[in-house]
DNA sequence: CAGCATCCAAGCGGATACTG
DNA sequence: CAGTATCCGCTTGGATGCTG
């Protein structure tokens, strides 16, 4: 952030520097995202070729795909590895740091799965007060 | 999901159903939010005032804290305290259970901080190998 | 103060068509 | 096969104004 500047100026010029502000939070948005999730949790298992993946997913578009991969490729946390054949072959899996967030990520989705009923149970309670 | 139906049907009569496939994405992203990630960084310190709060995390919009709030609310972490007093004051604070999120979610946070300078250096060797 | 309702711009994400 | 490029609808999210 230039300095002489309030936060709120800043933001003024550059709209949604909101994301920027803490360069932590685009990684952390990359590795959380709807697919990133997913795909940090494929590869956890094995490496995967790029339409086996998708088929893996299931419900992920080309284009989301290859942008989420790019991503985390770009942050350190996939490698990609492209062999120049025909046809060509691609191969994506985690580098040793992914595999640290994968696994991170991965603990946090368990333990939201395990902890459903609690959730849902707490929906229905503030639900059915506002029913009233 | 309803039995009889496809995953693509099923997403063809209700867009972005995507999202309601997997109801813990659901919750995840609530937690992972832009927002909801700073919202517990916060709680886990203290309770806090709506505006209090506002003020606190800095760059969110009413509607956004507000909206933040009441997911959370909703799905179980966060507890609201609404004293009937004038001028309205309402006191934000975290559940067992959404204590225990927050930890979760603000150590995956600081392993990223953590890692920011290696993650920046993956992204200058991708940038790099790009601009060849 | 704490929030809801409305409006509107920006960008996320899907479908499609095309390339190496 | 593994993408890139383009178009476009819909949601996200900010600004503003109003209520209890």
């Amino acid at each position: 952030m230039p300095a002489g500047l309030t936060a709120a100026e800043t933001r003024q010029m550059q709209p949604n520097v909101n994301r920027a502000e803490c360069p932590s939070r685009l990684v952390l948005e990359h590795v959380t995202s709807r697919w990133g999730v997913l795909v940090l949790a494929a590869l956890l298992e094995r490496s995967y070729r790029f339409s086996e993946l998708r088929r893996q997913i299931g419900g992920v578009s080309e284009k989301m795909l290859a942008q989420t991969l790019q991503a985390l490729e770009r942050d350190g946390f996939v490698r990609r590895d492209a062999k120049p054949v025909i046809p060509p072959r691609v191969d994506y899996s985690l580098t040793p740091m992914g595999h640290e967030v994968a696994e991170q990520v991965w603990t946090l989705t368990r333990w939201v799965e395990g902890r459903l009923d609690d959730v849902f149970e707490a929906r229905e309670a503030y639900d059915g007060a506002r029913a009233s």
